[in-house]
DNA sequence: CAGGAAATTGCATACGCATGCAAAAAAAGC
DNA sequence: GCTTTTTTTGCATGCGTATGCAATTTCCTG
């Protein structure tokens, strides 16, 4: 079904190529009866120019319906106050509430969002040509990687690069990400403590840093414990791929009693597995530990049992960064690490150990770890 | 906690102002032994320039690491090839897929995307005016509006507008829409005939017309079986909300057993609350209806029924709409509705009517309605 | 009111590239 | 080989703005 309104042709201002006529600084300077310096300077704040005659340009400016013209500026600044964000993926929950920090964020410092996205498996190479040639100030990867050669290359444009969610190991990278390895010892402690024999781990993309920690930090508490044998299953950050992997897991001789999977999306698919396909009660027959705490953790249905991914001081983080290395025209190495904390629900067996309320959110603070 | 590499100072170039130096067209000229001209014309598809030329001056473009600067020609050519995206809120659980979609039908087109959000409950007036200053060659809405001064200016300086899942009467702006009212009233047969008697409507912002439709839609189906007194609520698209709203809903002498929420996001949190704070069983006690066809609702926990929203017929739409204001450099004013259909799942009693299965999806036809 | 310091202004230029135009080179036609 | 046609090339210019510099005005100070 279509509904078509009438099509209304623009103006055309000249000889085909020069269709659209912008007011420029020039005819603004005219009106004003100033110079196009006076105009300029009258929106560049700081700038030297006599109250009285800012005050003529702006009331000129207003009736002619003038802008600065941002790529003209970018020609001679050198600064586009564009900063070029790669998305690898948004389906994992948390990235509205992180793009929309974000953007707030950039904003605010009066910089603007350049937004690429589809690399969940891949780096982001492909895009790579297409940023550059905006002239970015930095470059934001949110759970993406850039090879090293691309990253070479932006140390030497003098365009930082700042990695979201990622480590890596690049000397001219900075990165900002939760403390993936200690979310994952903490919640092998607290299954352990829940008296929990078979673990299982629910694994995201095999390229991700984030997923490699995550593993890493609950392979090691668990072995703390003498416990070196778990399942594995690839989710790899897909529904699809987990609804699988979930499968295999339940179907198995002997089937976890403990799933930590490595982002709450996957731990989500993977309760919807457990319950309505092998009709399993969370906690009783199984429990059931996500990270990222997203919004649909808390839901009543779910009450799963998250590592915090603090996305808030995070997003903070990842713009001071950026905005450091902008103003100093340095580029950094530093690798920001972001405490979160486990927030205790309903998918996972209750240990023994204290449970505290902290801002309405149950923490569980085992003796010196915090 | 903070690990921080060491800091790389950035080469400095010159005279501080000119702190980072990228390669121009003009060196690559000199390496290459040819002109300016001749540069850019190598990097200009279906330009005049022998085999022989364009293979040097591309072989020295390598070697020195040169790009085109897209604001320069930005400058010369009145071009962009940036559409500035303002998207309301990223909380829908459809924009994820609206984003990367839209990303990519952009990105197939030689188009960047400026985003921008959180404008949920006001127009996008405040970020018109960065918008424009980038000269974007596109305007695109996502569940927000504006002014209609602005989009006078819009038309005035030959910037197309398009609104995604928003309506507007401005004669100088397009738009595309999933079929809200029809979709209303569609839901509103199904409830009627699923044997339904009292019915409740929960709103989503009230400035968005695709509330308004959806809502016009279930009352105008109810009013012709008579039905013309409703419960009515403000979820106003927040998940908190939603949840007072139907608490208000349940908590009422006569509470409904048929309840529409404007957006699957609402109708998910409605039926959190009523198993887990009413205790009512779903759909024994109370049906509910959502809109959009998130992918939760396909979900086993919730099985929502709910009308979809075509989100990739959308934004192709979209998309082309765009691209063909852009290229004829006209605006226009064309209103594409895309249809949807209702996907039947477990949330809602079943009407006796035929219930067909259509790529695996359950709909429901009733007589002539398609 | 003179004289100097400070504030303001305009001029000219440069940013990096695309493009009209004329000159030059290559190809085609005879 | 010479003219005509076609293709390729370089020159020059302009897009809209910011900014160093010098000229001008305004403001102070005595």
């Amino acid at each position: 079904m279509s509904v078509d309104g009438g099509g209304v042709p623009r103006p055309e201002g000249g000889l085909g190529t020069t269709a659209r006529h912008a007011v420029t600084a020039e005819e603004v300077a005219r009106r004003a009866g100033v110079s196009q310096s006076a105009v300029s300077r009258a929106f560049t704040p700081g700038a030297s120019v006599a109250a009285k005659t800012r005050e003529k340009v702006l009331a000129a400016a207003r009736e002619l319906g003038y802008r600065p013209n941002a790529m003209a500026r970018t020609l001679i600044t050198n600064r586009s106050r564009i900063i070029g964000v790669v998305m690898a993926y948004l389906d994992n929950m948390i990235y509205p509430d992180v793009l929309e920090k974000l953007a707030a964020g950039l904003q605010q410092r009066g910089y603007q969002m350049l937004l690429f996205t589809g690399f969940k498996d891949r780096n982001s190479d492909p895009v790579f040509e297409q940023i550059m040639q905006y002239r970015v100030d930095g470059l934001l990867l949110a759970s993406t990687t850039l090879s090293s050669d691309l990253s070479d290359e932006c140390a030497a444009a003098g365009v930082p690069v700042v990695m979201f969610n990622r480590m890596t190991e690049h000397p001219l990278c900075s990165s900002v990400t939760s403390d993936n390895r200690n979310g994952g010892r903490q919640i092998a402690e607290f299954l352990v403590a829940g008296g929990h024999r078979r673990f299982a781990y629910v694994a995201g993309a095999a390229i991700s840093s984030t997923n490699r920690d995550r593993e890493a930090g609950f392979r090691e508490g668990l072995l703390r414990h003498g416990i070196g044998q778990i399942g594995h299953a690839e989710g790899n950050l897909e529904l699809a791929d987990t609804w699988v992997a979930a499968r295999d897991l339940f179907a198995a001789d002997e089937p976890p009693d403990a799933v930590f999977a490595g982002s709450d999306h996957m731990a989500l698919a993977v309760m919807e597995v457990a319950r309505h396909e092998f009709g399993l009660r969370v906690p009783e027959d199984v429990s059931i530990v996500g990270y990222d705490d997203v919004g649909a953790a808390r839901w009543p249905s779910f009450s799963l049992t998250s590592f915090t991914l603090p996305v808030a001081p995070m997003v903070d983080a990842a713009v001071e960064l950026m905005m450091e290395q902008i103003e100093s025209s340095s580029i950094l190495s530093h690798h920001r690490v972001v405490p979160g904390r486990l927030a205790v629900r309903g998918s996972a067996r209750l240990p023994g150990g204290p449970v505290l309320d902290r801002d309405g959110t149950l923490i569980w603070a085992p003796g010196g770890t915090e």
